[in-house]
DNA sequence: GTTCGTGCAAACGGTTTGCAACAAT
DNA sequence: ATTGTTGCAAACCGTTTGCACGAAC
């Protein structure tokens, strides 16, 4: 995904494109990793060394806020992003601590009982393990 | 289940149970809240006012630590205890926040495709929504 | 007298806030 | 001029740590 196309994404959605933003979001967006905001951060940096940690708050949440981002927290109480905003499931590494996204419809729930007096609005299967060796991802 | 019983289950876990640890225990172990550890605090704090906020977390490491007690991290990172440690599911209400066992029997879930790669240690689902109304709980 | 449990206060890490400077319109 | 964005530093909150006192064996 080119600048460009993460500046109009980021216009679609009513956020004006600043270089800050774009450092951001060129990332964030992007990544297949499940990165903290101190990873974010980090990332961003190396392209505009200057960003401040309170804009990269600041954006953050205001991608959360417009629906291109999830943010998630995972045992231990890290809070992480997911440029996946789709519905979808979690695998956690036990050994790494890595996230990785499983497809919504890798995955079936069935209702059992009736679980009637919930209104149930989503639904996110989150299972722990190990991943298993055999090549990268 | 009585201060008896507590300081019975606590010995039986290689625990020595103290007044600090009894307070502690005999909330969080029998309410089907899900308290932060400042929740418990106060709670215990009513039976044992000089209760000191380091022996709360201590006494909720050791216990989690002994499989006496479940940690868990909700939305927003907090984090929470559940006294149920069999297996089972959560309802998060969107409205209040609360987070409500599901026995795990109430689902099952199944897979579509296969998920090799991937060694499942446990599985759970977590529902959000809001709780219906009529009545407590 | 050694070990373990406790209370206190300070430190910690990640997040949020307040504010002043600046840019855009 | 008003609005929105940024950087900085300080504040914040829940958690953890270090240490000294006291109890138990």
């Amino acid at each position: 995904m080119s600048e460009q196309d993460i500046a109009s994404l980021l216009r679609a959605h009513g956020v004006p494109p600043t270089a800050q933003r774009l450092a951001v979001a060129e990332y964030v967006l992007a990544t297949e990793d499940h990165p903290s905001a101190d990873e974010v951060l980090a990332r961003a940096k190396e392209r505009l060394p200057m960003l401040s940690r309170a804009t990269v708050y600041n954006t953050l949440h205001l991608l959360v806020d417009k629906g291109l981002l999830t943010e998630l927290t995972v045992a231990g109480g890290r809070i992480v992003y997911d440029c996946n905003i789709t519905p979808h499931h979690h695998f956690i590494d036990e050994q790494t601590g890595l996230v990785h996204d499983i497809p919504f419809e890798a995955l079936r729930v069935t209702k059992n009982e009736p679980l009637s007096g919930y209104d149930i609005r989503e639904i996110t299967v989150i299972m722990r393990g190990r991943k298993k060796g055999r090549g990268r991802h």
